[in-house]
DNA sequence: GAGCACTGC
């Protein structure tokens, strides 16, 4: 094998490291430093006091690059190398290099905010910005300071980025070392074209007529462009005069198809035979087909992006960024020389592109963070003065803030709750997590387990739609008993539980349309939900999944009931005379119910006057998807709990309201009264807001 | 009466 670039900087790093907490390594493409960072402070005695950590964004790096990692010491996989990810703990006494995902880092730093068995994290892939990762970059700033004499942290990142993480980290420094890729020619176009897909298929075809072998690659945005795109190249292909051009296989890629044609990239190209593979960003970072030498960059993505101020998701197709730019243009170069093809002008690349992908945490509802990092129970922890390395917007952690407030996370002043702590431990978004809780107190927790588990795995359930061709789930795909018709959450566990007594049968799954490893995903989140909760809610529990339809309920008015309490941020109430619905919220949003919902309309015609939703997204119009119908009385608890909320105490304490742009602070109000002012102005139109909401309820 | 990129605890 030959010898990886980063071996040559192995005095460099030892140095670097001895003599700083943190450093930063910008390890560019096939450097090694995966595999090699851990090895070298292996070697350079590193795991006599601790742990060497490494965490990674996906499960499957992870374990790969440990099993890599095991096999190039020598050792057992599990011994001394291993590796954590969820369901799967692959560690033992023995181990000292532990590669994980950053989330289960994340888990261990809940029960353990010091990380007292780790002697070096590393945080690789740290430009790629999860979530998690951003978090971590936080959590790791404060816990140098706290671990200075015996803690090292070394962060990865691409080399547009690597200058800011230094800045986070009091300017540490940073070393860069060289990848191993070949040459990659980038091409620009002189203009945008009108319509990328167009543009694709010509530039593809001028590939394939003149230029020497070498597989394909073009990126799209999504399922529809990629399916559109391979007919018309199949069409074009074959349409060349024979024996002028070598043979062309085409193949789509993307996420929601299924496991074994997503493998098909795997298989090389048989001899005289060009491949055209059509992707999304799956083929940027996730996946790596060998033997593409020409990248079709169309520069552009699809993202999915939460607007705190109306609470809703949205999917939009954007500019991607430099950082993705190169990545992609890096995946035409890792067998010989390759070309990049970029479907835009270079102007717009340089004056356009933004230089890194705007962060996950900049576009995610925090509801979630903020309790993980308020129940970590830090000293003067302030969330809106948290550092981040890009700090999310002021209204984004307000709007997470009034989230846990409603569901009694947290109490008046910010302070996380017990409901809140025992929140925190689940692995769920926030408002699963409290209808959990409620569930136990109402003795519906095995339903609301299953409803918990179903809906974490529900993209995953479903097969890879096929031209319209294919419904949501058919109407009444299964034997169901009465009562689906209450909404999208009852189906889910009647689903679940028919396929419990069938005893998980997978052609049970394939009969009804249904991913076996999507119900077998459900099956190991729901085991692990029903072991957390045994372990944080005192007392006896029924965690068992139903073997029969219990006659006593069928209106699941307990279950319904929980999800209303856990689901306090997101009540929608029908308007008067037909379908469309006013979310019920400091900002009501008109909404309708989701065209793919099972949720059944009365003898009138009308929905049920009042339901939950388990979230809102922006297509075509703004849609309320997974709904479930609740009780009138059920809602007016929560009515009166948002008329006495006041942001400015959930926060833990301010002292300036500040806008933070690259890191750089922007005071907007410097005395706490001009702060209490701007707020007292938003609240008093809130409060009007909610008085015109209960005039009209008193009305009726 | 619509349509969804990718991850992860």
């Amino acid at each position: 094998m030959a010898v990886l670039p980063i071996l040559q900087f192995e005095e460099k790093i030892i140095e670097t490291v001895k003599q700083n907490p943190v450093v930063v390594i910008i390890g560019e493409t096939g450097s090694g430093k995966s595999t090699q960072l851990s090895q070298i402070l292996h070697r350079n005695g590193y795991t006599k006091s601790g742990i060497i950590a490494v965490t990674q964004p996906r499960r499957v790096a992870a374990v790969s690059v440990a099993r890599r990692v095991a096999h190039e010491l020598g050792v057992q996989l599990g011994e001394e190398v291993g590796y954590a990810i969820r369901f799967e703990d692959r560690t033992s006494e023995k181990t000292c290099i532990k590669y994980l995902t950053d989330g289960v880092l994340l888990r261990e730093s809940l029960s353990g905010p010091e990380l007292n068995q780790y002697s070096v994290i590393i945080l690789d892939e740290a430009h790629e910005r999860s979530l998690n990762t951003d978090i971590l970059l936080g959590l790791m700033k404060r816990l140098v300071k706290m671990r200075l004499s015996n803690l090292k942290v070394l962060i990865t990142s691409a080399t547009l980025d690597g200058e800011k993480v230094s800045r986070f980290f009091s300017n540490c420094p940073i070393l860069t070392v060289p990848g191993k890729l070949f040459p990659v020619e980038i091409l620009y176009c002189s203009e945008r074209p009108t319509s990328y897909l167009e543009s694709s298929l010509k530039t593809a075809l001028d590939i394939h007529v003149r230029e020497p072998e070498g597989d394909v690659l073009i990126f799209m945005t999504g399922q529809d462009d990629i399916e559109k795109l391979v007919r018309k190249l199949e069409e074009r292909v074959q349409g060349l005069d024979e024996g002028s051009c070598m043979d062309a296989i085409i193949l789509p890629l993307h996420g929601s198809l299924p496991p074994e044609m997503q493998v098909r990239v795997f298989s090389p190209a048989p001899p005289n035979c060009r491949r055209f593979i059509v992707a999304t960003n799956i083929a940027e970072t996730s996946l790596t087909v060998d033997g593409v030498v020409y990248v079709i960059d169309s520069g552009y993505v699809k993202q999915r992006q939460y607007n705190p101020s109306t609470g809703m998701y949205s999917l939009d197709v954007v500019q991607i960024s430099k950082v993705q730019a190169n990545q992609r243009a890096g995946r035409a170069g890792r067998t010989c020389r390759g070309k990049c093809y970029r479907l835009y002008p270079s102007i717009v690349y340089h004056d356009d592109f933004l230089d890194v992908t705007v962060p996950e945490i900049q576009r995610s509802s925090l509801a979630g963070s903020v309790l993980y990092l308020k129940s970590l129970d830090l000293p003067d922890m302030d969330i809106l003065k948290f550092d981040f390395l890009d700090p999310p917007s002021r209204e984004s952690l307000e709007d997470a803030l009034k989230q846990l407030y409603l569901i009694d996370s947290i109490d008046e002043n910010g302070l996380v709750t017990q409901i809140g702590r025992k929140m925190a431990e689940l692995p769920l978004e926030p408002s699963l997590s409290r209808t959990l809780l409620e569930a136990n107190e109402l003795g519906c927790l095995s339903e609301a387990l299953t409803v918990a588990a179903m809906l974490s795995a529900e993209t995953t359930l479903l097969p890879g739609r096929s031209k319209g061709t294919e419904k949501k789930r058919k109407p009444t795909p299964l034997d169901l008993p009465d009562g689906s018709g209450w909404g999208d959450h009852i189906q889910l566990l009647q689903i679940y539980e028919s396929w419990h007594r069938v005893d998980y049968d997978s052609r049970w799954c394939k009969d009804n349309d249904l991913q076996v490893r999507g119900m077998m995903f459900t099956k190991d989140v729901r085991k692990q939900l029903s072991q957390i909760m045994q372990k944080i809610a005192k007392g006896p529990m029924e965690v068992q999944t139903n073997k029969r339809w219990k006659d006593d309920q069928q209106d699941y008015k307990n279950l319904r009931r929980a999800l209303c309490v856990g689901y306090a941020n997101q009540l929608a109430e029908r308007m008067i005379h037909h379908n469309g619905y006013r979310t019920i919220g400091y900002k009501p949003q008109l909404v309708q119910v989701h065209p793919s919902s099972v949720l059944r309309t009365d003898e009138d015609g009308l929905l049920p006057n009042y339901v939950v939703y388990h979230e809102l997204i922006v297509t075509s119009r703004p849609f309320m998807r997974n709904v479930c119908a609740i009780e009138m009385p059920w809602v007016m608890p929560i009515s009166k709990k948002l008329d006495k909320l006041n942001v400015n105490k959930l926060s833990g304490g301010f002292d300036a309201l500040e806008e933070r742009t690259n890191g750089e602070s922007l005071v907007l109000a410097k005395k706490e009264t001009e702060v209490v002012k701007a707020l007292d102005d938003r609240d008093s139109r809130i409060q009007a807001a909610r008085d015109r909401f209960l005039a009209r309820k008193a009305k009726k």
